[in-house]
RNA sequence: GGGAUCUUAGCUCAGCUGGGAGAGCAUCUGCCUUACAAGCAGAGGGUCACAGGUUCGAGCCCUGUAGGUCCCACCA
């Protein structure tokens, strides 16, 4: 006996109960088998500071879509889990909680602060990890890494030392971004650009003339957005072609503020096009004007302290804010009559993506990984197809990253985090570079090593990420058998960040890419098209919507529709419409599963028998429903269950094919209309009748109960054939809807322990029936004519009628012969009589045209004969349309010779279906202009 | 300044290598038909942004235009 479904689907229950199921049965868990193929993901770890927001929920249904798609396939699968210790952001927020406490975190000190950050990972580092499993992930959990676990600062040790020997990684004072509010460098990848309102300042220096005095009348103008470096200020440039100014070069103007002669300078870098053709150079705070200063050998002046505040060197500025200097400064060259003119401006301006805070560019002293020859073989990977982005064109994004690198800042001036292993000596400065803490100095033997305070780039770590989880640098039995790794799942805004470090490090220290594929989607947005922002509070929270609908529910609406690389707006409606297929499966699989039990103290389930003699095909993967699918010799097929078979088994090639091809949401949109339409809209009221006919009690409920009973037969085989479809279709949904796809099958199939072990199903060449396909299509054409009619006729839904098929082709009327039946459970007919040809037909009937065959429904008392007339002719101009494209085509020379020979056969074929429907459509509107003048 | 991408039914979006325009939601009509009203049946609705071009044939390929979104970039 089958277990029975509740009466209604109720996610909530079913989903908690079956994730526990399968963490109990450690389906999820891998370990390397060289008798099996692997595939593997690793998890773009999550912030331990994360809520689950909607891009982990895409991002995770994404990867679990191809884990359970491929472990079912028969690969040994594994995802690959952990977190990320997140170094900024974490630190970020504990900052900001001791600040809450009232708590300095200097005071504090290092140790205690990473003793609360060690705290804060064991409250909240677990929490999305539990919210990434109520999504259904089938992570191998018993591998769950962490980018601060011992073995991760090992390979982060290693790679270090290693780069560092190599000449990779090299210590050095040049123009970084820094963050005056994180009090940290950041690199280039870290820094978004926000166009911003803003002024250009017209400014004037004064000439000095060969006697020092200032002249009164050459002003050098320049313009600037930025009045506060002009503190830092050591030249002012002009193109050496510039002749406005080549008197001016070689000698000096005053910069006033802090009385100091400066130089004019010519160079390149001057555009004479822009505003006067003369630019103030300040080497100190600006990364153009650094180069220009380099080029011609000018003092370098720092004017901030950290925090963005001016220091010494801005003389009586000192001790302002940035902003207080800017306005300063400009109130001091008014009143010296030095200011020209102030314009609107707007421009872009550099921010910190953590906090929104405008850098500062400053030079300081910091580690930096040397890219140029370091990306070269991550560039070559893509161009030669080593590593495949997907879509294709995200390759342009990758190479404008590559063209375009500068050296990696990784020194972080942060406390949370990888502390770089580069110890110095206090006696003598010595620098030991080392993954071992340096106990002495090899220099002088002093045993004061300092390590280097600064941290490294949160990013550096995980860019280690596929080859470490994997017990790289030790040599594993896991790293061997899993890596590479196949498939990187990840959004496009990531691609910088963490995607190109991870390629050329998997070059780099493994010899070898990380992933062969990169599949890229795009962002989630509200339903507004706006980004979801914590600031803006237009989040939807996937937690509640699992927690309303499903998880399968969000999985469905997250999926549907959506394509590699495109952004996609998130709406209710969607979740809606999902928990409602879920609710169809369920309900259809419930009917199916009723009838069955009614059945099964009779016979036995033929797909049981099977199950021992399949078993050993695959040794991780239960044969399971190999078992349904081999039809028992006793069952003889009916033209609707070899349609449905038939449409099922193209239903697996192509689905098959598409998720190979990553095309998830275009083969799961498949899926649902072959469910929706196809076996539940048409197949399972088809077969009703057969299978009332198993239940002798329900016979009073048939609605042709006066049909001969033999018409009945086959009740089995429909059970089977519904069986074995739901079977399958509950299958290649699974990795989209793990969990009811997990509930069906295992009350369907109460000896299988699970679907998410089950193989998945091939296509079946003796499932090919293209007949079959062509008869049913016939019916159904016809049966939706009459509902079509009924509808317009306004015919009384219980009011039934009578048919008359009219047909030269004997082939035609056999297909209704068979088929039958179907019109009085789907177009409500009373009976279906077949004839040659139309006489003793009532002249009033309304009629329906199809291919081959005319049906002819009279009806007693509707017959407005002109209605009926509009319609026939609409219908014939609709036939007329079609057969002047077709015949246009066939006309067409150029089109017989050039287009491949089975589109011209289609054509040809369709070019004769639909003269003769047009054919019979104008007799009978003949035959009704006839009728209509007698009367 | 460079580049990407989008513009298809009222709304949100599919549409694979060019070969008779699709889905969901919404709208209208009729149904509580014993799997499902979270449902069933039927209907209406599109010059596929615009203008050219290639082709026997273009939503799809090429060029340009307009608008939206986004990325990159050191013009003060």
């Amino acid at each position: 006996m089958s277990k029975e479904l509740a009466k209604n689907y109720d996610p909530k229950e079913m989903e908690e109960r079956l994730y526990q199921k399968w963490v109990e049965k450690r389906y999820f868990h891998a370990e390397p088998d060289p008798s099996r193929k692997p595939f593997t993901i690793v998890i773009p770890p999550p912030n331990i500071t994360g809520q689950l927001h909607m891009g982990h929920a895409l991002d995770n249904t994404i990867q679990d879509i191809l884990i359970r798609f491929r472990r079912m396939q028969g690969y040994n699968a594994l995802w690959q889990p952990g977190t990320d210790h997140a170094s900024i952001a974490t630190e970020l927020r504990i900052r900001e909680k001791l600040k809450e406490e009232g708590i300095d975190r200097y005071e504090l000190g290092r140790e205690g602060f990473i003793k609360r950050a060690w705290e804060w990972r064991e409250e909240y580092g677990g929490r999305i990890i539990e919210q990434l499993k109520k999504l259904g992930s089938s992570c191998d959990w018993e591998r769950e890494r962490f980018t601060m676990d011992e073995g991760n600062n090992k390979a982060v040790n290693e790679v270090f030392c290693k780069m560092y020997q190599k000449g990779y990684i090299y210590k050095g004072s040049r123009m970084i971004n820094w963050c005056p509010v994180c009090n940290t460098s950041i690199s280039d990848a870290e820094v978004e650009h926000e166009e911003q309102q803003g002024h250009l300042w017209h400014m004037q220096y004064p000439l000095i003339e060969a006697d020092g005095s200032l002249s009164k009348d050459t002003f050098l103008t320049f313009a600037t957005t930025r009045p506060e470096t002009m503190l830092g200020d050591t030249a002012v440039a002009v193109n050496p072609k510039d002749d406005r100014y080549r008197g001016l070069v070689g000698r000096t103007v005053m910069l006033p503020l802090v009385n100091r002669a400066i130089p004019v300078i010519a160079d390149d870098y001057v555009d004479m096009e822009f505003g006067t053709g003369v630019v103030k150079i300040t080497p100190a705070h600006d990364p153009n004007d650094f180069e220009v200063g380099r080029r011609h050998q000018l003092p370098v002046i720092n004017i901030m302290n950290d925090d963005a505040t001016i220091n010494e060197a801005g003389g009586r500025f000192a001790g302002m804010t940035r902003e207080e200097a800017r306005k300063a400064i400009v109130r001091e060259f008014t009143d010296m009559g030095l200011l020209v003119k102030t314009e609107d401006y707007v421009h872009n301006v550099g921010i910190h993506d953590r906090c929104d805070t405008t850098i500062e560019p400053l030079i300081k002293q910091q580690w930096f990984v040397k890219m140029e020859d370091l990306i070269k073989p991550a560039v070559n990977a893509v161009k030669t197809g080593a590593v495949r982005l997907v879509p294709e064109r995200m390759e342009k994004l990758y190479y404008n990253w590559t063209d375009n690198i500068r050296d990696w800042c990784i020194s972080r001036q942060l406390w949370w985090g990888h502390r770089i292993p580069a110890y110095y000596c206090r006696q003598c400065g010595e620098t030991v570079i080392s993954p071992e803490p340096a106990e002495h100095c090899p220099a002088c033997g002093h045993e004061h090593m300092e390590q280097d305070p600064d941290t490294l780039d949160t990013w550096f770590s995980s860019a280690l990420w596929p080859f470490a989880t994997l017990g790289w640098p030790e040599q594993t039995e896991d790293l061997k058998y899993f890596y590479p790794t196949d498939v990187l799942v990840t959004a496009y805004d990531i691609i910088f960040f963490w995607v190109i470090r991870m390629i050329f490090s998997g070059y780099e220290h493994m010899g070898e890419k990380p992933f062969h594929t990169v599949l890229i989607h795009g962002l989630i947005r509200d339903a507004q098209g706006k980004k979801m922002s914590k600031s803006l509070g237009n989040g939807i929270d996937p937690l509640e919507i699992i927690d309303k609908y499903g998880a399968d529910a969000l999985r469905f609406a997250l999926i549907t529709g959506n394509s590699p690389g495109n952004d996609m707006r998130f709406h209710m409606e969607k979740v809606e419409a999902s928990r409602n297929f879920a609710n169809k499966i369920w309900n259809a699989s419930r009917f199916i599963m009723m009838n069955k039990t009614d059945k099964e103290a009779a016979t036995a389930d033929p797909a049981r028998a099977k199950q021992a003699a399949t078993a050993d095909q695959a040794p991780a993967i239960q044969a399971v429903s190999a078992a349904a699918t081999d039809s028992p010799a006793a069952l003889s097929l009916q033209p609707a269950d070899k349609w449905i078979l038939s449409k099922y088994n193209r239903l697996v090639k192509e689905v098959t094919e598409q998720m190979e091809n990553f095309d998830l949401g275009i083969a799961v949109q498949k899926i649902y209309d072959f469910i929706w339409d196809e076996f539940c809209d048409w197949y399972i009221e088809m077969v009703k009748p057969r299978l009332y006919a198993l239940d002798p009690q329900a016979k009073d409920h048939n609605l042709a109960s006066d049909e001969e009973p033999d018409s009945f037969s086959g009740g089995e085989t429909a059970l089977w054939t519904l069986t074995t479809v739901l079977t399958g279709v509950l299958k290649l949904l699974h990795p989209y809807l793990p969990f009811i796809t997990e509930e069906i099958f295992c009350t369907l199939h109460p000896a299988e322990e699970s679907v998410m072990i089950s193989r998945w199903p091939e296509h079946r060449d003796e499932w090919v029936f293209p007949n079959e396909e062509k008869e049913i299509e016939t019916i159904k054409e016809a049966v939706r004519g009459i509902r079509n009619i009924r509808a317009e006729m306004n015919v009384p839904p219980r009011q039934k009628a009578s048919i008359f098929v009219v047909s030269e082709k004997e082939k035609v009327r056999d297909i209704f012969t068979k088929g039958q039946s179907f019109f009085a459970n789907l177009a409500n007919a009373s009976d279906v009589t077949l004839k040659t040809e139309k006489s003793g037909i009532p002249e009033d009937a309304v009629s329906v045209v199809i291919a081959d065959a005319t049906l002819y429904i009279p009806f007693t008392d509707l017959v407005d004969i002109t209605r009926e007339i509009e319609r026939l002719q609409k219908e014939q101009n609709r036939l007329e349309n079609e057969l002047t494209r077709v015949n246009g085509m066939l006309a067409n020379q150029k089109f017989l010779a050039a287009a491949p020979a089975d589109k011209v056969a289609a054509e040809k074929e369709k070019q004769m279906k639909y003269r003769q429907m047009s054919e019979q459509v104008k007799i009978r509107l003949q035959q009704l202009d006839n009728l209509g003048k007698m009367e």
